[in-house]
DNA sequence: TTGAAAGCGCTAACAG
DNA sequence: CTGTTAGCGCTTTCAA
C-alpha cells in the first residue's frame, strides 16, 4: 500500500509535523531527529503525495507549456529542451496546442489553472492579451517565450527578431537583391522581423512595396499558397528573393517556386527563420536565421522557477542574437541579359 | 476568491454531499434539487477542485505520455494528435522523452505515478520491460503505442510493422534490386520489420547477407554514420538499396550518400519509414512507408480513456496497415553496362 | 431524498 | 525542539 507521513512518522518514532518539517525543510530541530526521520523515509521509499501538499496551496512541480502547434518542429525542438530542463529541476510539463484560436488558448490557460500548475509558459501569441494581463495581474508566475511583446509585463526570452529580420533582408540585398519580399506569421515576433525588414530597406535606401508584404500562419501549404500569391500578381515587377518568417513556409516558397519552374538559388533565394531541422533536409539546405532553441529553452525554464520560488515577476528580458546560417537557397542576383 | 463546494451548497441551500453527488452524478436526489444544484455551480462558476477528489482516490483528469524523443517528428505529429484528442475529451498530457535510457523510463514512470495520472501512453520501447510489467500487474491503465510486443499483455496500436518491413522490402526487389540493406532501430518496431525483411528476401529466392543488416537509434546523423559504415565494407558487395526504418534514418542515408557522390535514386534507392513532414521537404521527396498517425493518436487515447473508464485493460491489439508512399528515392536498379 | 461526519495526506499555527 | 490540532476541498458511508 502506499506509504504515508504517518507511516514514516511511526517508524522515526516522531510526530508527523515533524516529518513535515523536515520534507519542506522549514523550523528548527536536533539534527539527529532530522537524520532518523530521513532514514525513515529512505526505508520506507516514502514520497510525499503531490496532491495532499498541492491542496495545501503548495506547489504541484508541473509547468504548462502552450505553444501554436506541438507538431511545427520549431516547437517541438523547443519542447524538447523545455521538458529536459524540467525534468531536471523536478518538474513535469503539460502540453497544449493553441493554434491561433482564442478560444484554445482561454480554454487551456483556464484548465492549467485548474490543475493548479506552478507557472505558466506561452509560446503563443494570444489572440486576446486579456487572458493573460489576467493572470499577470493575479501574480500567477507566467514567462513568455519568443514573444518580445512590450504590452505584456513579464519575463520573456526571446531572440532579437528586429535584428533577425534586419539581417535576412539585408544579405538579400547585400546579394544584389532588390525585390525582396517577406511573408510572415500572425505572431508578434512577425511584427518585429518586418519591422527590421523595413529598417534593412531604410538601410539601403530601397522603397519598400507593401505589396510583397504577407502574413499566413505556420505551415508548408500556406508558404506555397503565399509565394503564388506572391508571383500571380500582375500590376508590380516580381521579387527576386523571399524573406520567410519560418522554415515551414520558406519550405512551402521552394516547393511553389520548383512548381512553377523556379531554379533555386539562381531564380529565386530564400531565407528562413528558426534553422529547424527542417532547413537541413531541403535541397538545397535552407538559408535559415537560426534561434538558440537550446539555450532559450533551458532559460525559459529557469526564469520561471526563479520567479516561481521568489513569488513574484522578476521581469526580464532576455534576448538572444540570431544568427544567419548560410546554405544553399541563396545568391547573388541574376544579372539580367 | 476560489469557489468550493460549500459556496455552491450554501447558494443551493443544500449540503456539500448533495453537491458532491451532482458533481458526480451519484446517488439518487429529486430532480428539482438537482437542478437547483446546477444552477447555483453555473452562477458561481463552480469548477471542482481536481487535486481534492484526487486525495480521495479520483481522477487527475491527466495521461502521461512516454516517447523515445519529442522533437522526433514522428513523435510529435503524434503527440499533437495525442494532445488534441485528450483534451477533446477533457484530459490533459504530461510529457516524457526517454530516450533509450532506462533510468529515465524508470523515473519518468515513478515521477508519474506520483503525480497520478490516470494513465500511460507509453511509444517508447522499454529496456526494462519489468517495469511496465509492474504496472500491469498493478492494474494501471497502460497502452503501448508503435509498440506491437507479444510479451506485454496489454492493449496496444500500431502499425503492421512486418508487412511495412515486407512491403518496403519487396518494392525495392520489384524494381530490380538484389542487394538490399536495413538501418533499423533499437526499437521492437524494428524487429518485426527485420523480419519482414527477411521474409521478403524468402519471397524473392534472394539470400540475406547478415552484414546489410545494421541498427541503431532514431536520428539524421546516425543514418549517415550507419551509411557509410554499410559503404566502407570491402569484403562484400554495396547495396544498391536501403530501406531505412524511419525518416531520420533515410534523410542520414541521403545526405551520406549525396557526400559519396551518389546520385539518388540513380546510384541508390532509398526507403523511410513514418511518413513524417520531412518525407516531403527532401529533394527528391523520400520513398516510404506511411503510418496513419491521426488515426493512431486519436485511437490510442480512446482505448486508453475506455479502459481507465472500465478499470481493467481490454486487450486489444489494434493493427493499422501501412502503406508506401512512392516519391523520388526509389528506382529501378541501374543496369550495369 | 438528503445531510452529518469521518476521512484522503499534508501543512501550519500554536502549545507545551 | 517537538507534538496537537485544525483545516485544504472533496467523497462516501450511514443515519435520519
Amino acid at each position: 500500500m502506499k506509504v504515508t507521513i504517518y507511516d514514516v512518522a511511526k517508524k522515526a518514532g516522531v510526530s508527523i509535523a515533524t516529518v513535515s518539517k523536515v520534507i519542506n525543510n522549514t523550523g528548527n530541530m536536533r539534527e539527529s531527529t532530522r537524520k532518523k526521520v530521513k532514514v525513515a523515509m529512505k526505508e520506507l521509499n516514502y514520497h510525499p503525495n503531490v496532491m495532499a501538499s498541492a491542496l495545501m496551496g503548495k506547489r504541484t512541480e508541473t509547468l504548462g507549456l502552450l505553444v501554436p502547434d506541438i507538431s511545427n518542429p520549431f516547437f517541438s525542438e523547443m519542447a524538447r529542451t523545455i521538458e529536459d530542463r524540467a525534468h531536471e529541476r523536478g518538474m513535469s510539463v503539460i502540453m497544449c496546442s493553441t493554434d491561433e484560436s482564442a478560444e484554445k488558448e482561454k480554454k487551456y490557460i483556464e484548465l492549467l489553472q485548474r490543475k493548479q500548475v506552478d507557472g505558466f509558459i506561452v509560446g503563443s501569441t494570444f489572440q486576446d492579451k486579456a487572458v493573460l494581463q489576467d493572470l499577470i495581474k493575479n501574480n500567477i508566475p507566467l514567462v513568455m517565450l519568443t514573444q518580445d511583446d512590450a504590452s505584456l509585463d513579464v519575463s520573456k526570452v526571446s531572440v532579437d527578431d528586429f535584428i533577425g529580420g534586419y539581417e535576412a533582408t539585408s544579405y538579400h540585398f547585400a546579394n544584389g537583391h532588390r525585390r525582396v519580399a517577406i511573408i510572415a506569421e500572425n505572431a508578434h515576433s512577425s511584427n518585429l522581423r518586418i519591422y527590421g525588414y523595413r529598417e534593412a530597406h531604410e538601410a539601403y535606401g530601397i522603397a519598400i512595396k507593401e505589396e510583397y508584404i504577407v502574413r499566413t500562419s505556420a505551415s508548408i501549404p500556406n508558404g506555397k499558397k503565399f509565394f503564388e500569391q506572391l508571383f500571380s500578381q500582375t500590376d508590380i515587377a516580381l521579387p527576386t528573393a523571399i524573406f520567410a518568417c519560418n522554415d515551414l513556409l520558406a519550405i512551402g516558397v521552394i516547393q511553389g517556386a520548383k512548381e512553377r519552374g523556379l531554379e533555386i538559388p539562381r531564380d529565386l533565394s530564400i531565407i528562413g527563420f528558426d534553422n529547424t531541422i527542417l532547413a537541413t533536409t531541403t535541397v538545397p539546405g535552407l538559408t535559415t536565421i537560426a534561434q538558440p532553441i537550446s539555450l532559450m529553452g533551458k532559460k525559459i525554464v529557469d526564469v520561471l522557477i526563479e520567479e516561481i520560488n521568489a513569488g513574484q515577476s522578476l521581469k526580464e528580458r532576455i534576448l538572444y542574437n540570431p544568427e544567419l546560417i548560410v546554405r544553399g537557397t541563396t545568391a547573388m542576383v541574376k544579372t539580367i541579359g
